[in-house]
RNA sequence: GCCGGAAUAGCUCAAUUGGUAGAGCAACUGACUUGUAAUCAGUAGGUUGUGGGUUCAAGUCCUAUUUCCGGCACCA
């Protein structure tokens, strides 16, 4: 999908575009004061005052012929800089764009002006509104001022605009099939997992075929782990309040935890994160420095209350299953101990063939440090820790403030949802913070107490967003070592074949593959039709030919091709291609 | 949580201005006995998310509520 805000020409439409749109507005609401206009990746959009009123889903089309009317009468767009004082004289009935002018320094001030319409603007601009073509506006809602929900809610209404109208119309036919893959479509579709309004909202439910795929995912991560030096354990999906206290979540999260379960002298909730069980388990020895790193590790399941309008899909629930660790260190540690887990996770994407993500860093706001615990230098130097492993690593960057953990600063691995969210996949933070809390300690080589470092860390994240993006990437036709049923065998003729096909598929099922057998009433081109739209990777078809050599002959999924083997040949291609990933 | 929208058969969707809830697929039954993406015929399937209300009459209008969808805010 085209990246609007990369593309000089594009970026300079889509400005333009939003101007249109403000225009627009500006003509069927007069009373419309306008906040900021800005280009995105996906186009544009334009965040409105309108009073009272709010924009509803017939007002669109209107919006968009008045654009349509005022491109084609094809004003010239003219750029104009005027002092910050004629500036705050020219909007001074607009409490937005004095807002706006109020933080901008005097003489370098521009307007654009097109037709009846002048907004402040930076530029650059189109020459004139007749070069704004091909747009269309995309979704509307309603978004904060200056992005803070204790500010009074704009309307906001996305847009996109292109040179052409085949470029227009791609990039809509590139919308609707990102709609295909959207792991909530395909989930429903494959039989993955389920919601019940009774059960509860964001609560899933896997069905046969997604259990089976959490149970590989869940061996593989394991496994992998192990072979990295983790130590994998198990702790209670609930604890005291008083654990939360401790840690500190309690006063940061409470809202967003499940209320506590109060009884005569105790109180519990349902864990929302792993840390502080763990941080329990390191007190429960002492350490020596020798015991460092310590690993822990855990499949866990965990509770949040996430917001409803939050929750989507398995993308985001409020009872989901962390591929957790933590990691206890010695400052020296951090660093390599961090690169171990930058590895371990390209280790993996590399697995599933991921290539679509980013590295972000992410920092505190420092506009806002008492949202944080720990000191200034605790910060700058956790920070600069993190900064210098990823330079070391040559890995590939951006940093975003006000994305750090409240204990600590994080790399998270960002990865795009079909629908456009960005969404975090893996995760590893670096914390000093709970181990004070904890006060966890370690003997050091000459017999002195010190405080360790925790690395918290999760490479699949959540198994249930993992397999959310799994499900978008693979568009639902997943590796062979995961798919539910790996291989469906059609007998050509009940009648003659069923023997042979019951035999194949005994073989098969005895050396570990997933197999159905077909047995239904149907044509050959009727079964071989929805064996291909359960996306199960090979399909077998047993008739006269392969009964009398016993072969088989298989056909992948997606390809036209149909090649006959031995059926020992066949499951040595098939062990082959699942014992890779172990 | 906030703004806007939606909810009809297992699934995907129809149903003029309020006037007897339909179709395709799936399921079931029967016929056909088939070599790589849909064989034919029949049967069954619904308190239109839920609760109130308006009306002679409500899937349709009003109201509350639940869930879902698009954003915003949030995301340990």
């Amino acid at each position: 999908m085209k990246n609007i805000k990369n593309d000089e020409r594009l970026n300079k439409l889509n400005h333009s575009c939003a101007h249109l749109l403000a225009q627009a507005v500006k003509h069927l609401y007069k009373d419309a004061k306008f906040w900021v206009g800005p280009v995105i990746e996906e186009g544009f959009y334009y965040d409105i005052d309108l009073g009272d009123e709010v924009i509803k889903e017939e007002d669109i089309p209107k919006i968009e012929k008045e654009m349509k009317k005022i491109a084609k009468d094809g004003k010239r767009i003219v750029r104009h800089e005027i002092s910050k004082k004629e500036a705050l004289d020219m909007f001074h009935d607009d409490p937005y764009k004095i807002d706006l002018i109020s933080r901008m320094e005097d003489g370098n001030i521009s307007c654009y002006t097109q037709g009846d319409f002048t907004d402040l603007c930076r530029g650059p601009h189109v020459e004139t509104v007749k070069e704004l073509k091909h747009f269309k506006l995309l979704k509307f809602s309603g978004a904060y001022f200056k992005g803070d929900s204790k500010n009074k809610m704009l309307q906001r209404i996305y847009g996109i605009c292109f040179e052409t109208a085949e470029d227009l119309e791609e990039h809509l036919k590139l919308l609707e099939e990102a709609k295909m893959r959207d792991h909530r479509k395909i989930g429903k579709e494959l039989d993955i997992f389920m919601f019940s309004d009774i059960v509860g909202r964001g609560l899933p439910m896997w069905l046969p075929n997604g259990f089976i795929i959490r149970k590989k995912l869940v061996d593989y991560i394991t496994e992998k782990e192990y072979e990295h030096g983790y130590k994998h354990v198990m702790t209670p999906s609930l604890a005291s309040v008083d654990l939360y206290k401790t840690s500190g979540h309690w006063d940061h999260y409470r809202e967003d935890m499940f209320p506590a379960m109060e009884l005569d002298n105790e109180a519990y909730v349902l864990r929302p994160m792993n840390c502080p069980h763990h941080m329990m388990m390191f007190k429960n020895n002492l350490h020596s420095y020798r015991d460092l790193p310590l690993r822990i590790a855990e499949i866990a399941n965990d509770f949040r209350y996430e917001a409803s309008g939050a929750v989507c899909g398995i993308e985001r629930t409020r009872a989901f299953t962390q591929n957790d660790s933590h990691i206890f260190c010695t400052e020296e540690q951090i660093k390599e101990e961090f690169k171990a887990v930058v590895d371990l996770i390209l280790e993996v994407y590399k697995d599933f063939d991921f290539t679509n993500y980013r590295f972000r860093l992410s920092l505190r706001d420092k506009e806002n440090k008492d949202k944080y615990f720990g000191n200034d230098e605790l910060w700058e130097k956790s920070e600069n820790e993190l900064r210098e492993v990823l330079q070391e690593l040559n890995a590939d960057f951006y940093e975003a403030e006000g994305e750090a953990a409240f204990y600590g600063p994080k790399l998270d691995v960002q990865v795009k949802s079909a629908i456009g969210h960005d969404v975090t996949l893996s995760t590893v933070q670096l914390d000093y913070q709970l181990p004070e809390r904890f006060d966890l300690t370690y003997i050091d080589e000459e017999g002195n107490k010190k405080r360790p470092v925790v690395i918290h860390r999760a490479i699949l994240g959540s198994l249930d967003r993992f397999i959310a993006f799994l499900i978008e990437e693979t568009k639902g036709v997943f590796p062979v070592w995961l798919a539910p049923t790996q291989v469906n065998i059609i007998p050509v003729n009940n009648e003659y074949h069923l023997t042979y096909a019951e035999e194949i598929k005994t073989y098969l099922e005895q050396n570990h593959i997933r197999v159905e057998l077909d047995t239904k009433d149907e044509k050959l081109s009727y079964k071989m039709r929805e064996s291909q739209t359960k996306k199960i990777p090979y399909t077998l078809i047993l008739g006269d030919k392969e009964r009398d050599e016993g072969s088989i002959s298989y056909r992948k999924h997606g390809s036209n091709e149909t090649i006959i083997l031995k059926k020992e040949d066949f499951l040595s291609f098939l062990k082959e291609q699942i014992e890779l990933k172990k």
